[in-house]
DNA sequence: TATGTATTAGCACTTGGTACTAACACCAGT
DNA sequence: ACTGGTGTTAGTACCAAGTGCTAATACATA
């Protein structure tokens, strides 16, 4: 059926680009029982790139996307400074995907997983596992806020092969989530690897 | 400079066109001191794709994955049974991209995280906040193992708006972590919205 | 010298467009 | 009844980045 308005096809046109950019200009025409210039003229109006273009696009963000998922494995949070075996300390900044639909109020394991990340990190071995760990969430952290969470080493249990770490996220200042992470380690602090394993 | 032998100029140009799917014909042409013409032989020899071709793939590849990263942000592991303010278990695949390259084990927060997304997913309130917890990664889990993980409701502390849940992850049976999760709930199990905030 | 392989050139054709011109339909205003 | 504006359609020339095909040329090797 024809639709009523150029405005109404216009509105439908661009949600259904939207959902299946991979679209030609015939197809549309088509499927709205209008002539492909038309189409071609409601693109121009809404400035909506050609097939090529948008499917270019669309492979484009891809790339990006690699890029952005590939480092979001394997650390959480980006390391400004590192002491090995001292301290570190890590930013996050809390984004839309990172909350609750519901309340914006970010998952817990988001916040673990930046301090856990950090007690890996500050660990100088080849092989470093989290044993155990004891968490508290004192705050909600809200999409927008930036993490700043610090590590430090608080001892050590060589016979064990443990390292202990104190982790504190904050939020201006003011404290959102504090850890202790026990750690497995193939070496002590600054030895070489004569250790046994 | 000419390459040498057309086997070596093919070898290379598998390799640019994996690099940089957006580069013409002619341009490799160019680059490699060819004519378009022999980059279309090699080609068809090697069945790489046209241009336009390989953009769409890209693209396609892309939408793909847009549907595969949002759930994982939501809950992470998928949930196969649900008894609400009860028990819960999920299911989660470890794949290559949650090991350490290193040593093929799994990072210790993804763990975390499937065990947190089910506690928050077993109580039955629009508000559940992570308040503490602790947890012990028994075992090293390896990509390709399937994580079972248990979600048990063990208390309630209704003054505080408390729930406690234990949860136990295993692999082929064998427990491979261990957690105690207190959370924060809006209402009481079963209650309706009569108590207060 | 003949043969095979690699390379290059040229032409017709394809898709999914852009850019532009022209025609027509219809509705409202004067 | 004529004019004007908006919306729609048709048609043409052109473009990028190809495919598919034929033909010519170079070069080495048997």
């Amino acid at each position: 059926m024809k639709r009523r308005t150029k405005k109404e096809r216009q509105q439908h046109l661009l949600q259904t680009i939207e959902e299946n950019p991979f679209i030609t200009d015939e197809q549309l025409a088509t499927q709205f029982n209008v002539s492909v210039q038309t189409i071609r003229l409601d693109r121009m109006e809404l400035s909506i790139p050609e097939l090529r273009e948008r499917i270019k696009d669309v492979a484009a963000k891809n790339l990006e996307n690699e890029v952005k998922s590939l480092p979001l494995d394997e650390v959480i949070g980006e390391i400004v400074d590192i002491e090995l075996d001292t301290r570190a300390i890590s930013i996050f900044d809390v984004r839309e995907e990172h909350v609750f639909q519901r309340n914006g109020i970010a998952r817990g394991h988001h916040l673990f997983a930046q301090a856990n990340s950090l007690a890996v990190a500050v660990i100088n071995d080849e092989l470093a596992l989290t044993v155990r760990a004891n968490v508290l969430f004192a705050k909600p952290v809200k999409a927008g806020d930036r993490v700043i969470t610090k590590a430090t080493v608080s001892g050590q249990n060589i016979e064990k092969n443990r390292t202990y770490i104190e982790v504190t996220s904050t939020v201006n200042n003011s404290v959102v989530f504090k850890g202790e992470f026990e750690m497995y380690r193939t070496k002590g602090k600054g030895e070489s690897d004569e250790t046994s394993y």
